[in-house]
Order: structure tokens, then sequence, then C-alpha cells
DNA sequence: TGTATGTTTGAGAGCGCTCTCAGAGGAGGA
DNA sequence: TCCTCCTCTGAGAGCGCTCTCAAACATACA
């Protein structure tokens, strides 16, 4: 059994070069070539990645780093989803991936991660204001692809979707309705896409002059912080609530119910991001379409990309999203 | 700035090999030592980990697989908890974690954790009953862990529950109340615990003189799969279900409130794992508890026990698990 | 003083691969 | 026939670390 190159060499009679030209691709004669690869058919040979690594200088290993809540990142549809995405393209192209979560402090991870000193590059989540994950990852030089951005990341390679202009679309949607008085409630307080969203839905008021004035709440993109803001909103009389999630959404829903009105009728009511979910809720859930999974796919080839011709410079995509109108703002539809 | 060993050698004036010994733990005179350390305190050095690897053969890198579509990774609690405590054991010991999800079919997916040929060991689900990959995985001499075990398995690592125990015991709590026709749906039709499970309430039931002819019925631990086998309990009129897991329970609490008939005064009913939203059902299940997450921790640190001390053989580890009676069961109970 | 035993250290041989460099051999032109 | 140019191949030098082995030195005992 051949365990090594030289090994192989030595059954096919040629240099420990050659067989790593064959199995590399380099300029071999094609009868070289077939003598080899002969071998190495009869021959379960796996080159070892440790010594493979050492003499290169890469590992063929990413490290993918979603800091949040490991509980969450596994409950809240959106992490599973962009996880999904990553270790399809990964997969695809036999990459490795290494994984964390936030069971550690942000520093504690950042250590860990450059102390494994063995990634190719990596892709992170970096949807918080104020990271030093983030702001450490790409001050290391690791090549790195990030899930969002800031505004201090406009010279890195990320993936994003425009949620400004997202925000602003859904309000526009609302106000198109004829809608007066429409409520918004936020993401987590320290999130970039929170913040943008909200951007786009003030810019779409401001333009329609309609008031904002106590119509914006702060949630987390979770239901029940969805259902507590949903309830100040229906007191301060709203027409129309924008949630900067479907989470949110779900838990507006709920309460607008439990206070006796009717969606869309009284209060009309848009989510963020087309969960499975938001198409069975009753009523169905209009929304802001974003291929997560999409996300994950792209960050992921991203990178690889990126790490195959890093004079490419950085990598910026910002992917589309789409409008999704049901029932839950437009009553009359079908379906 | 020293980046190896022998700058770090050169800066401290001893050898490269003493400067490993304190790096590693060996036998250095306390003089010697300090000096050492107090150069890599000052040098931001960090180990070449391949070239460790190759040295030793030892890469410090778990693989962590899971070979379930990769959605219900991490949509279903099950899985999110076995990795959040996976996860959780695994950074504690500064061991890195690969993971395998089920985007490809098991062969490849083998392959291309057998071609890794750089994790110390694997930790692995083990729930079905004819898994080419666990086999394959066994078989390659790689250390390896199950999460579950199937009867080819008693010779194998492995951390699980005593699913038939955990099943009689739930039967017999619904015996214990009087019930006389007691239904049970079962997990996936391929899965071991699902059996053992089945096993037990079988047994239950039998030493109880019961019936089990016509209540038995194959569900595959979703919510959906929960409600049409309760549908087709209700019509055999049973007076109680025991479901062989939470999310089946949750799936047929729907069924027989649709059937307008009442839990527990109609059909009492019991789940299995209790997750999370296990007590905030109405009315809240009686489910029998397993701490999932502690499977996974355990798992992870029976897997570096295991390649600290590989003499110390097979380590098997059945978890207690916990019967928790809620209102879905008996009615009376406050709370 | 000589011998046995123990402790601390350095030299150096790998681990298995990649990659450069130069040599061998063949083709083509003068 | 000789020289140049190109293609293919092998030799060998690392990559940065671990670990064995033996040397050097210290200590203890007879």
């Amino acid at each position: 059994m051949a365990r090594t190159l030289d090994d192989l060499a030595e059954l096919s009679g040629v240099s420990r070069a050659t067989v790593s030209r064959v199995i590399n691709g380099g300029a071999v004669s094609p009868e070289t070539r077939q003598k080899v690869l002969d071998v190495l058919e009869t021959t379960s040979y796996r080159p070892n990645l440790a010594a493979r690594n050492l003499a290169s200088g890469k590992s063929g290993v990413v490290g993918v780093v979603m800091h949040v809540a490991a509980q969450l990142t596994f409950s809240d549809n959106y992490f599973a989803g962009l996880l999904t995405g990553i270790c399809d393209s990964l997969t695809e192209s036999a990459a490795g991936m290494m994984l964390w979560l936030g069971n550690r402090t942000k520093e504690e991870t950042l250590d860990q991660i450059l102390s494994m000193g063995m990634l190719d590059g990596i892709i992170v989540t970096a949807d918080t204001i104020d990271d030093p994950l983030v702001d450490g990852l790409r001050s290391s030089g690791v090549p790195s692809v990030l899930i969002g951005h800031r505004r201090a990341d406009s010279d890195a390679s990320y993936v994003d979707i425009d949620n400004e202009a997202a925000g602003e679309a859904i309000a526009d949607h609302l106000i198109g309705l004829g809608r007066q008085r429409i409520g918004h409630i936020t993401g987590r307080r320290d999130s970039v896409s929170s913040r943008d969203r909200k951007t786009g839905y003030r810019r779409a008021l401001r333009r329609a002059n309609l008031p904002t004035e106590g119509l914006i709440i702060e949630g987390d993109y979770t239901a029940e912080g969805g259902y507590k803001a949903a309830t100040s909103l229906i007191e301060a009389k709203v027409d129309a609530i924008f949630c900067a999630s479907d989470n949110t959404a779900a838990g507006a829903l709920d309460a607008i119910r439990n206070a006796g009105l009717r969606v869309p009728d009284d209060v009309a009511l848009a989510g963020f991001d087309d969960l499975a979910f938001a198409s069975e809720l009753a009523p169905p859930l209009t929304t802001m379409r974003q291929d997560i999974q999409g996300i994950g796919q792209e960050a992921a080839r991203n990178l690889l990309t990126l790490l195959d011709r890093p004079e490419g410079g950085p990598r910026r995509v910002l992917l589309p999203t789409e409008l999704v109108i049901r029932q839950s703002t437009v009553g009359g539809l079908s379906g």
C-alpha cells in the first residue's frame, strides 16, 4: 500500500517530482502521465495535507466565523441558511471549513482563529456596528470575505444586500397603499442592517411627508421583541408596520390580533427576509425576500476566487432583494 | 519579529529542541525555562500547525459529521443543541473543529473526510440503522466517538441514552394513569432511537396486557408527520399517545385539538426530548428530558480523552434521561 | 578517586510534500 | 554536422516542527 509520494514514484518508475506534477497538473508527457495515473488508480494514495500545507503554505481550509450566541446560530433560520449556502459552495470546491460560533468572547475567538495559523481565508458575519472581531480579522492580513459590511468595511471584500434601498422600497409600498401612520420596528440596536433599513424607511416617509415621530420602536429581530414593540405602535394608532425581520413580524402579528385589530384592514404588516414561514402566516406576510442561502454561497465563492487571484483586489457583491407582496398588506390578493 | 522555533532559539541563546521543550512541557531547568519564557513573552510567536502536524502526526482538529439535510441540522433543535455542546467542549480544550453536513452523499462525504487525512478524531451521529458513513469511518481507523449507536457499534466509543428504558418509562407513566388504548407515533423508520423507543413502549404495554395492534403509526420526528399519524390514531380511539419526539407531539396536539378532543382528558399526550417549547405548549407537554447539549459536550470530551489515552479502549457512555410530567398527561397539575 | 546514576542540553534526522534549477534528450534551422 | 530552443524529468533544498540519541555535566555513593 503506497503511502507517500516517494512510494508512488518508485512504483511508477519516475521521480517524486513527476508524480507531484501529475497530481497537481504540471507539464508531463502523456505516456508518463498515464503510467503514474495507472499506479495512482490501484493505490489508495491520499496526500498528506500537513506536508502539503507546510510546503506550499496553503491548507485548503477556510474559517467561518459567526459570532452570535451559538443557540441562536442554529435556531434562527437566517444563520442556518447562510451556513447551508457556505457549506454548499465549499463542498463543491472540496474546500474544508472550520466553524467558530459565539461560544467565547470575541477576543478569545479572534486569538484562537489567528493561532490556528492554518486558514487560507475567512468568512465572517459583519453586521455589528462596532466589532473588534471583524477589525482584528481584517487587520490580521488573512484574506477575508464579510457577510454584511459597515462603512469602515467599504474597502473590504464583502457580500451584502442594499438594506437602505430595500427598506425604502417596503416603506414606499406601504405609502402607495395610502397608509398614513406607518410604524417601524427596528432590528438589534447595534446592527448595521437594522440601521440601514431604518434609514431607507425614513427617507421614504420624509419624501411622502409622513410623520415618523414616535413611530420607530426598537426591536431585536426576535418575535418577542416584535410583540412588545407592536403593542406600543398599536397604542400610537399606526395603520401599517414595517418590521425589520420576519420573526419580528410574526410577533407583531400576534400583538395586532390580540388587540382585536385586523391585518391588513386595520394595520398593514410587512416583514423582511421572506423566511419559509412568511407565506404560511395568516394572513401571508408581505416581505422583502433576500436569498440568504445565496448570500452564503456567494460569500464562499467570493473567498475562493479571492484566494485564487489575490491580485484582483477586494471583491464587493451586492445581491438583489425582491419585494414579495402578500395579503398582510394587500387584502384582496388571491392565494 | 520571531517567526520560527529557530528564531526563538537564537534569541534566547538555547537550541531549538529546548524551546520546543519549554513550549510542550519537557524537562528543562528552571533558569533556562524562564529565559525562554521571557523571549516567548515579547515575541508574538505562533507555532506553525502544519509543521507541527507533519512532525507529530497530530493536528488538534477533530471532524464533526452530521449527515442529515443541512437545513434540518439547523432548524431542528436537536442537532443545534448537539453542535452547541460539541463546540463548547472543543473550544474549552482549544481544539479545532471541522464540520460536515449532509450536503453530499454519504459516500462523497466519507471520501472527503478521509482524504482530509488531517483529523485527529471524529464525532459522528449514528442514529441510522444502516449507515455506510459510520461504517466507513469506523473501519478507517480514525478514532471516533458516535452519538447514538447501533447494535453493530457496541464495541465502539459512543455517547447515547437508553432509549428502550426511556420509552418504557413513558409508556409505564401512561399505563399508571389508567389509560387503556395507548398509541405510539414512531420516529424515522430507519432510526435506531426510534426503534428502541418503540421496543420499550411495546414491552411496557405487553407487561400490562394492553393492546398495541393498530396503535403504532410510523412518524418521522417532524410535526407534520405527527399531525398525520395522530389523525389516524384518533380514529383508532386511543386515549393516550406517546410520540417519539416533541416535534411530533406538537403536530399531534394540533390534530387532537382539531378533532375536538381535549388533552389530557380525552387523550393524554407525551413527547420525547424536552425541547424548549415543550413547556410552553398548551397544555405543557409531558416528555422525556434528555440533555442534548450535554450529550454533545460529553461526546467531545470523550473523544479528547480517547485521543489522549488510546490504550484505554473504547469509551461508552449512557447519559441519564428524566421523565418530566406536565399537564398534557396529568391535568390537575398546577403551573 | 572511580563508578554509577540522574539531569539538562544540543545535534540532527526525519515528517511528506512543493518547487526551483539544471540536465537530458529531441526537434528544427543554419 | 553543429548549435539553439523547447519539452520533459530528476535531484535536492527546503517548509517548521518533534523526538531520539548521545554528549555534557552534576551528584551520590563506595
